[in-house]
DNA sequence: CTGTTAGCGCTTTCAA
DNA sequence: TTGAAAGCGCTAACAG
């Protein structure tokens, strides 16, 4: 019958096999490892050495038991599109590991019933020392509400809607949207056509707002058959797109909101008998992965998701390392980030007789 | 000047504030907490109500300190196609939150130059109790060798090559394929082309076979006109389906193992001026957004990414509690996950003339 | 610059 | 069925 000892529960060596090793006392090595200046050269590369020799790897759970904080941030996660997970993570992990952060996913869901009430639990058990709130779970009452009881320093990315002592990551959609209509009256388009998005969503404003600030700016009267509603979904894209096709004189460019309405308004080029870009430019935004799943590639506009993740990331951070150290002051409270316009082949200038 | 005191750093509750109000010791509250038998059932209501008054939660530092394990799960991530992580995290969290574990996501990519060496140093400084590695991870020497060198149970998903001790969750490709094949052949096709993928991918091979079963089955040869290579990628696509559909007789359905490559079949039939699928089938394999983002939608097959990474969690959990119970019985080495036949609208029987 | 002491909040061990 | 004592591995506070 094997009598288990209790010691020797951690796989390696601990402080203690350390600072035995380097004939210093446990304290000294956690200087070390913490990189505070106090300590002699000589014995910070004893210390070191001592470190390489056992192999040594610090105890998470005794050093935030120690310190009362994790080190970890929560990502408060709720099946946004795919794709967006994706950059999401890219960005966030690779700041995270810069910031001696490690970054834990918790679903949001409506996985389970009350998931809005078992948040705040969630939130209080997980030791998180702060989170970060993609889209949509940003715009959720609740889970904002839960986010606050709980006192969690926090950063969302791409709100809807805003909010005091909320600080924020954001893109500027209105500015795009309004490069990207530029562009195409640079190619030469005068009839762009526009494809809403549903109004219960932020960005389908802001984007037909960047719209109009460039058909305005560069003269042109805004035409009500020229503007079709949509739900930023395929079958509505393609709804509004034949809806615009059919109109006399019809577009000769279709600029629209998200590009799986574009990738309708191509199909339906398509089935109107429409080379694209020849005879139709149509133009998108998002940048997802259909964008170049399709042919012709789409000209849309990409938000560098990855980057801003890394910045609500590096926001947080320096939050919580400033309130660490006692400085109470607020920090920034919004970033905004330059999306980027993506030409590619479903753009072109109009026909010659358009 | 305010002095810190040390004490209250835990922002709510601690055990001995329950067993106080409770009017016990903190191992009757631990007990309770740990759903050990051995507490009288007054006792356990009482601390039970004491939990609900203080709103209580466990501080897992402290917890993990004292277990000497962390109930975190490790996934090692490398950006794969996007989406697929989305699905992953969704079965995965799902079954973490069951079975008490929490996800934390590791990079693993080439992010930064050394990351093969930095790798082991991460997996115990992390403190994982276990980890899943998806692809394109599960097949990386380098992150194996570390994963063996930590001692750390893991489950793979979905790996190419097979391993010693290296449990795993996989889907039934080849049956799959087999079976979209078959279904082909029910519609009443009988020139069904197949476009392969790189011989560098194990899936590569498993789905060209799949497809040569059914067709040998259903006593036909293999043409080697009706069998083109592909990179799993949407321009190879292009070329592979402009060769098959160039030549004479063309086949009436093409069976791209991936769906890129189906897409790209599809729009280079378009070209080919010919209707889809009244004049030729296309089907694809992986179930991608972009399957469902195209017109007609993409009849394909899916792998159940969530359930896979469901029933890993499961596994790897499961092999964790037996281990910690002393039970040294290997546990399963091996599941397999049946993948579903997505019928949409890019499939229908050839033409009359066909 | 370095060491000693006293915990962090929880669980294991052992005794009652 | 319960409790007291002794850590888990690390770090804050204070002393030297």
């Amino acid at each position: 019958m094997s009598v288990k000892t209790r010691a020797n529960k951690q796989s390696g060596a601990t402080i203690k096999d350390v600072a035995q090793h380097a004939g210093v006392s446990a304290m000294t090595v956690s200087r070390v490892l913490n990189a505070e200046p106090n300590v002699r050269e000589a014995t910070r590369e004893r210390v070191q050495e001592a470190i390489r020799e056992l192999n040594y790897r610090p105890n998470l759970s005794a050093r935030n038991l120690a310190r009362a904080n994790t080190y970890f941030i929560g990502l408060l996660y709720d099946n946004p599109s795919a794709g967006y997970i994706s950059e999401l993570l890219i960005g966030a992990l690779n700041r995270c590991r810069k910031a001696g952060y490690h970054l834990m996913v918790e679903s949001c869901g409506a996985a389970e019933q009350d998931w809005e009430s078992a948040i705040g639990d969630m939130l209080r058990t997980s030791n998180f020392d702060g989170v970060i709130i993609p889209p949509p779970v940003c715009d959720n009452e609740a889970v904002l509400a839960a986010v606050d009881a709980a006192n969690l320093p926090h950063v969302r990315i791409s709100p809807d809607t805003s909010r005091e002592t909320s600080p924020c990551i954001v893109t500027d959609d209105r500015t795009a949207s309004q490069r990207m209509t530029e562009y195409l009256l640079e190619l030469g388009h005068r009839r762009i056509a526009f494809i809403r998005g549903p109004e219960t969503h932020g960005a389908s404003r802001t984007r037909f707002d960047g719209y109009c600030d460039a058909m305005k700016a560069a003269g042109l009267e805004l035409d009500p058959a020229l503007i079709a509603p949509g739900e930023f979904t395929y079958r509505s894209g393609l709804e509004a797109a034949d809806a615009l096709l059919s109109a006399e004189p019809r577009p000769t460019a279709i600029f629209a909101s998200n590009d799986d309405m574009a990738v309708a308004a191509i199909a339906m080029g398509h089935r109107h008998q429409l080379d694209i870009p020849g005879d139709l430019t149509v133009v998108g935004f998002d940048d997802t992965q259909t964008a170049t799943a399709i042919w012709p590639q789409l000209t849309t506009v990409r938000q560098p998701i990855a980057t801003m993740a890394a910045e609500a990331i590096e926001m947080l951070a320096d939050r919580l390392d400033r309130q660490r150290s006692g400085d109470d002051a607020a920090g920034e409270a919004r970033r905004e980030i330059r999306s980027e316009l993506i030409v590619r082949d479903s753009s072109a200038p109009p026909p010659a007789g358009g």
